[in-house]
DNA sequence: ACAATGACAAGAGCAGTGCTCTTGTTTGTT
DNA sequence: AACAAACAAGAGCACTGCTCTTGTCATTGT
């Protein structure tokens, strides 16, 4: 991470690497993740697969970077969208959110395998890559923050939140600020795990296909999930 | 699927073929799907890895199996908890399967990683996993059936569903005797999602450790469904 | 009872993989 | 100019899925 200074050595390298990630991504792209070799990546920038070693320590650690890209990549594309509704408007930033999620997913579908499926097997997510994988999250609680501010209240739901479940929500509610109300929290977090439920079960075909319309009944699972947030 | 002649070579082959899939059951469990090799399930079992093709055509053919049969113990768990509950208490059921969704896929993470994550790479399930599939889909539309015929309603929600999206449920309400209404489907479809993406985030670390007390804040998350889809 | 047929196990082998080690070259620093 | 670090390339190891060939056994038809 340090500014790394600008001889022909280092912007070599420099250029090295991305153009080392840029193939890994297309290949992620083409063949997903499982089938990603750095072989292949040597073989496509023609040079030697031992060479690719040099810029990254391991097969993981090049995937590990693919998937801080996936996570970034989700987050800038949830954000642009986001953005673009007028802060007010509760229940159109909650449905961009939403909306931007599976759009994504749907684009690309490997990297969403990569970051929300399975774990590539023997391989823990290293701490790079929490902090990008924030980035859709806070998105969504600092939705409910203003919802919060501006005195919406989740609709439905059990009037109160059990001590328990308050202890339990620990530091969560302390990810935005104003903190989250317990209450806003628990279907905050309900909404969340839906969003990503839904979008998983449908990319790794578990409703069964033609049998649903996924665009309206997710449009309709959207808006639901923002009535249940009392955001209109 | 035929009865299959009990000669020796026919008995021979069925025992052979149990053995095979005790040892990558084994080892899928221990291991993981994508470190599953059928030269180490030949290794195991003593024999030539080229003998084991003779029952399985491909290393993708045994992991159908396995997914098969990891759907089947699912649903088999599922099936236990929930009939050991007293027919009219649904929100008990409901419990049952939602808690028994989520804790034999703690007992069984990579099973569950294999049904419910992302589908091995260049790999698409067959027709042969989808039935066994349904056993908990089918389990969990059962009690809103009971439910439904009960007089119950779903508590919260749009009140009203849309002709298009009673279009797109299509013959999802058709999938129990009477058929579900549109609305408790939608809400039935939407709890659906949130219990595999619960436990998805939760079993493939989305969910910060330590940030969140999973038991405590999955029963809670239950509960308030429960309570969305009238049970109680 | 015997011979033909099919199922079977085993081994060698192919093409591919991640990764390491060694060798020789280029670049940047003192 | 001298030295050290960074680098590319190649050979090689141990492993993978899978195929093909060879030889053996059980089952079946005559």
């Amino acid at each position: 991470m340090s500014p790394a200074p600008r001889t022909a050595r280092a912007t070599a390298r420099a250029e090295l690497t991305r153009a080392i990630l840029d193939s890994a991504a297309t290949q992620l792209a083409d063949i997903g993740p499982a089938a990603l070799s750095v072989r292949a990546v040597a073989r496509d920038l023609e040079m030697a697969s031992s060479a690719v070693y040099r810029y990254f320590p391991s097969r993981d650690a090049l995937l590990t970077a693919l998937i801080v890209e996936a996570y970034d990549d989700l987050g800038a594309a949830v954000e642009a969208v986001e953005r673009a509704v007028r802060r007010g408007d509760l229940r159109g930033r909650w449905r961009a959110i939403a909306h931007g999620i599976r759009d994504w997913a749907r684009a690309h579908p490997h990297q969403y395998a990569l970051t929300h499926g399975s774990p590539v097997p023997g391989y823990a997510a290293p701490a790079d890559t929490v902090v990008p994988a924030t980035r859709v999250t806070l998105a969504l609680l600092t939705v409910l923050r203003d919802a919060q501010a501006a005195g919406r209240t989740p609709a439905a739901g059990p009037a109160r939140v059990s001590a328990a479940e308050k202890a339990a929500l620990g530091p969560v509610l302390a990810f935005v600020d104003p903190p989250l109300s317990p209450a806003f929290a628990v279907r905050g977090l309900t909404a969340w795990a839906t969003l990503f439920g839904h979008v998983s079960l449908e990319l790794f075909g578990h409703m069964h296909r033609g049998v649903l319309d996924y665009d309206t009944h997710f449009a309709t699972v959207v808006d639901q999930l923002g009535a249940d947030l009392g955001l209109g």
